[in-house]
DNA sequence: CCTGCAATTCGAAACGTTTCAATAGCTGGA
DNA sequence: TCCAGCTATTGAAACGTTTCGAATTGCAGG
């Protein structure tokens, strides 16, 4: 490998001269210039990118850290980041925080391989993430509300809105028999939306019937089995709230199974509005997030972070209910039938 | 940021010796380890993970070029990748190689910042790969056969085959009017698809007609534009051919909006198996590629070739066809019908 | 009490850059 | 002719580690 030294010998410069000339400062006179770079063509010189991360202590990079690069995550989340930081000028990395101690993402938050880092990884501890956490290694998590920290920021979004509207939209059009079906129970996202599914409830004077909370681990796996054991159990509700897409669609297949029609005998509702709930059929009423928002922001908090101004330290970001066609007007005889049970 | 002088300072010991009590050396004795670990400990040290790399000129991390890492990449193929380097005590970065020169990808390549590279991003140039492969930095190429250079391997599916067994199972099902939906034309994947394609039509003396040689981008909206126009023109096959999933779910997104029922008016067939063509309506026949295999292989043949073993530098790996119901055998009538024009 | 050896510890160089401060070379005005 | 004031160039330190070889220590054996 060719170093710097190398290029200077060649040209016949010092070290600092060479250095001077491939970063273009306008210190070097033109034909020094030229000798340099013609020096470092002819060795096919590459800067050793590390050494110069070492010695300017920053490396222009932010850290983005999933719990699996191998999705399913957000992916406009992702390119709300990418876009502004490619526009700020840094460049991403990603990595998975899957591995525990051993992880990619736990050697790059405690070797400081990056200026920043966006956090979207559930399985990463709260006391990780502070210890990492300094004015020159900013921070923002999207899945946790971590306060008190200086080089902490949280953007989040208002899951606890978000399940009202959605409970909300279903109590509208006449459901009174509700299942909810459950994320992780450790999961902030999940208990926010089942927060707002309760107090959507609440407000309508509806009772919560413990055999119609069920549990998917937001896959949609989980979600398939939680609603094939809900069939087997005899009593549908007229509705389903999912907590999130994935387990809305596992559901839905488990109808489609048992030739319960969607939403002609039930509704379903999901949260995320990923891509797939566009074409599922029927397709999928859902809870959408600003995603390319809450990556973009993040982006921004941290550039802004690095760059000493003060920012605001927490977000919250709204949601927004789709309607699509996984839900409707319950209809009158059913609602009769059922009222007089 | 207290550095290891800091950690030795307030252990009372030499640089070197905390540097190998951090590291768990044999040669310190137990209660200096102690000591050096306290003191870490009280000043909250973290090792700067950039300096220990330039130092050893490794980094223990293999980068991985995705064109876009919001998606949609196989997510198979990432998965392979992450299982295999984690077992392989490696640590794995994602990056995009959009923006062209400035973007992370090219950074990372120039620059080393890892001790090896898989890429998937055809808009990475050829010239840029060679220069940036070396002996003690490997690289992978997944979309194109790069030879004679000592550091690069490459890894390919057989897509011409892939091509000519979906060809050849329309063929077989009685279809003689198929059209050919493309992907763009410097792609090399599209390239050997329709190679396949044009092989078992050929071997069918089956004349292949322009005006049923459509043209998509590979993205879903593209296969709609171009099937739009394809009903438009009036004269439809019995059944496409897409050189994609995406551009396949396209084409039925078309073909329902204007009424024409997939299978039974027309077949369609993909080629990907992406995750989405098992819940389109009818799922969709396509060509699977053994992606997760081809991640692992990638990842395995990275680190042999770090290890300076010697590898077997080019493979090409074997497609399958996977049928499900958008496509079958053209009805008999039909087939009288259109024999006699 | 000395010698030799193993077990520890230490000092210093090295990794490849960037950048500060100092030097050298020049131009042009006095 | 000399010097002030430039500009272009240079040497060296520094970034925070790892690791080599040397130095020190303690101790057993003669």
């Amino acid at each position: 490998m060719a170093t710097i030294k190398d290029v200077a010998k060649l040209a016949g410069v010092a070290v600092s001269t060479a250095s001077y000339a491939l970063n273009q400062s306008s210190k070097v006179a033109p034909q020094t210039a030229r000798k340099v770079i013609d020096a470092a063509r002819v060795l096919n010189y590459q800067k050793n990118g590390i050494a110069r991360d070492l010695k300017r202590n920053k490396t222009d990079t932010i850290l983005l850290i999933l719990h699996n690069l191998a999705g399913p995550f957000y992916s406009e989340l992702v390119r709300g980041v990418q876009d502004t930081l490619q526009s700020l000028n840094y460049g991403l990395i990603a990595c998975s925080s899957m591995g525990g101690r051993d992880s990619t993402a736990s050697r790059f938050l405690a070797e400081r391989r990056a200026d920043g880092a966006i956090i979207l990884a559930s399985n990463l501890g709260d006391q990780e993430i502070e210890r990492a956490a300094r004015k020159d290694f900013p921070i923002v998590v999207l899945d946790r509300l971590i306060l008190n920290h200086d080089s902490i920021m949280s953007v989040v979004v208002d899951n606890k809105s978000g399940g009202y509207e959605a409970a909300k939209h279903l109590i509208d059009r006449g459901h009174r028999d509700i299942a909810y079906l459950s994320g992780p129970l450790d999961s902030r996202d999940n208990l926010q939306r089942r927060k707002g599914f309760e107090q959507a409830m609440q407000e309508a004077a509806i009772p919560i019937r413990p055999k119609w909370l069920l549990k998917g681990e937001f896959t949609r796996q989980g979600g398939y089995l939680a609603t094939k054991m809900l069939i087997l159990q005899g009593d549908l509700p007229s509705a389903i709230f999912a907590g999130n897409d994935e387990m809305a669609i596992g559901a839905m297949n488990a109808l489609k199974d048992a030739g319960i029609k969607v939403p002609r005998q039930i509704s379903v509702i999901g949260f995320d509005d990923i891509e797939m709930s566009r074409y599922t059929t029927p397709q999928l009423t859902t809870v959408s997030q600003a995603n390319y928002e809450v990556g973009s922001l993040s982006a921004h908090l941290i550039y802004r972070s690095i760059k000493e101004e003060i920012a605001k330290k927490d977000y919250i970001m709204p949601t927004e209910l789709i309607i699509r066609d996984s839900s409707r007007e319950l209809m009158k005889e059913v609602r009769g039938q059922r009222e007089q049970v």
